[in-house]
DNA sequence: TGACGGAATGAATACGTATTCATAGGATGC
DNA sequence: GCATCCTATGAATACGTATTCATTCCGTCA
């Protein structure tokens, strides 16, 4: 019954700084320097040590690393756990972290109740930083969990401004630049199609496009299609369908994507007899046989902003906000020129 | 200068069980036990802790415990930073364990080369279970991850049964079923567009295309798209036209959503000239716009799988793979009977 | 040569919790 | 009424690391 002692010991217990100490003929607390503050131990002992290391495969214990040092780098993340744009808004800030050297710790919630819940498994974990993406958490939740862990970001919740740093997107102004080009395209008539009208971005995008519209003498209904999703989109094809607008401004590209499913299914032909717009600018907007009119929103340079209020702004007092433009993509959902 | 010392106690440090025992007048042993073996407290006393608890907001530390117990609620996941399916997988996934009280850690990359850097990182966190959700990890990783993190699942890789647990579709008679369904259309000559040709999943697709078709004399070229994405699917549509097949069977959803826009683009009609299909299950696949014949992943299934497997499942010595049948989604791209 | 200072290291301690061991009451058996 | 057992609790310790404090060593300057 022999076996390679190092191999035995690697899967018994994971070798601890003490146990490369001994191996190293140093201490322990020379251990733990070579791998926190490399720069306080000689070349010689830092190469002994790392060989030691290596040797028995020995990989530092983030949990008491967190405990001692009072922080991690762990970013946790709320985000609702179902919806495409929020995939997209995840993957992208998961990438800016990594290259921060911090690791997501992911909570999701099905439904708004749930955040009550959550909010209380996050707390457990000392996270570094807390990223609330999602605008159905509430205000006093927001705020509380300031108090709780250091940095808090909201991700596109521009109700938050104030409460917490925030990153978002211009919605109102992104909602009107696609009503000026729908005006400029000839459009006279318009709906609004929301997601839930109670949540903040999507109230924020309805009053930019009702106000560009205004200004320009058409009037814009709003229809809430009862979800972000691609059903509550096409289901809400028969409620359009019955005004026989010049155009519908669908307040998220999943929604819009339905939509216009919804309504070429009801042999409404797009855009010779109506006008699509979305609003997120998803990878599936782009794709050829869709070709949708949106406002792209910048989700790298939005996770990038998240990130570095996340890590490097981590010591900020004061919250900070940033709101980014979005820039139009036109697809041939608006080429209303053709009728 | 008066302000409220509980409000500032929390702002300045969360509260530790032992602040909870001096407010409760019981010990930090009795606390302790409240929060992780309440059935060992009189009813009386867990009271009076509660209660001194939710007065300091307290949060037991899951870095201590995780310390103390050896082993967290934490799942580590590593997953390709890009891509629509592991996007939906890890959104199944989290679910999942969400229901089973666990987090998922996340660990993205962007290019294999990054994996052993992550996973240097991943042993860092010692978390209960581990997820390795993509095909380029390669099987020395994977074993080495086994020795150290207690069950480790991999997701839809094939080529790592025996080494590490492993929840799959079952690719080859996923394919097989799409195969056949072309040939009962009429499908006289048909091609295959690979993601990448060196990741065991499409090969195990491909395996089963070509070994159906060939049952049936149909002869099935390779095309090998490069990527996982719609851009190389797009792209690819070009050598596809010049084989001029009745039928495309694609290896992935993504890569066929661009297959066909890009045929589209070049003036071929869609089943009319080439029959496409697609292997995932998308949620776009069923959109009316697009409507693609593929072989639907039961995600949800997988994703549960993984989840017993990682956290009730995880005293099983033994390594143990399931394998789970897809089921034909028949879209409008293979109508070809209509021709 | 002696005093001084910086660099490198070790010993010891603290982080917040889970858990073992010991102890104090009750209740139960005869 | 005594021995016994079970329940509820407290005291003490260990988990693996970071960090403070003290010590040693060596080079430098006067």
């Amino acid at each position: 019954m022999s076996r390679d002692p190092a191999q035995h010991d690697a899967a018994a217990r994971p070798a601890t700084s003490t146990d490369v100490a001994i191996e190293a003929g140093v201490s322990q607390a020379t251990v733990a320097r070579t791998f926190s503050a490399p720069h306080l131990v000689s070349e010689r002992t830092r190469e002994r040590v790392n060989e030691a290391a290596a040797k028995l495969g020995y990989a530092p214990n983030a949990f008491a690393r967190g405990l001692k040092s009072q922080q991690s780098n762990v970013i946790g993340a709320v985000v609702p756990a179902y919806g495409e744009y929020w995939q997209n808004v995840l993957s992208a800030v998961t990438r800016e972290l990594a290259a921060r050297g911090r690791q997501l710790l992911l909570f999701s919630f099905a439904d708004p109740g749930e955040v009550d819940d959550v909010l209380d498994i996050v707390r457990q974990y000392r996270v570094g930083g807390l990223l609330l993406a999602s605008a159905s958490i509430r205000p006093d939740q927001l705020s509380a969990m300031r108090r709780q862990s250091s940095p808090t970001v909201a991700f596109n919740q521009p109700a938050a401004a104030g409460l917490v740093s925030s990153v978002s997107v211009d919605n109102e102004a992104g909602c009107r630049l696609l009503a000026s080009h729908l005006v400029g395209q000839g459009c006279r008539t318009a709906v609004f199609v929301g997601g839930v009208a109670s949540i903040s971005t999507d109230q924020a995008r309805y009053r930019g496009a009702a106000r560009e519209m205004g200004d320009h003498g058409v009037a814009l209904p709003y229809i809430e299609a009862g979800a972000f999703s691609y059903d509550a989109g096409y289901a809400s094809a028969e409620r359009i369908a019955r005004l026989a607008p010049d155009a519908v401004m669908v307040g998220s590209d999943e929604v819009a994507f339905g939509v216009i499913d919804g309504l070429e299914s009801r042999g409404v032909r797009i855009p010779e007899d109506i006008a699509v717009t979305g609003f997120d600018g998803l990878p599936q907007a782009s794709w050829a046989g869709i070709d949708l009119t949106t406002l792209v929103q910048p989700t790298d340079l939005l996770a990038r902003h998240a990130a570095e209020l996340l890590v490097d702004a981590a010591s900020a007092a004061r919250p900070s906000d940033v709101t980014v433009d979005g820039h139009l993509r036109i697809g041939r959902t608006t080429k209303m020129s053709s009728r």
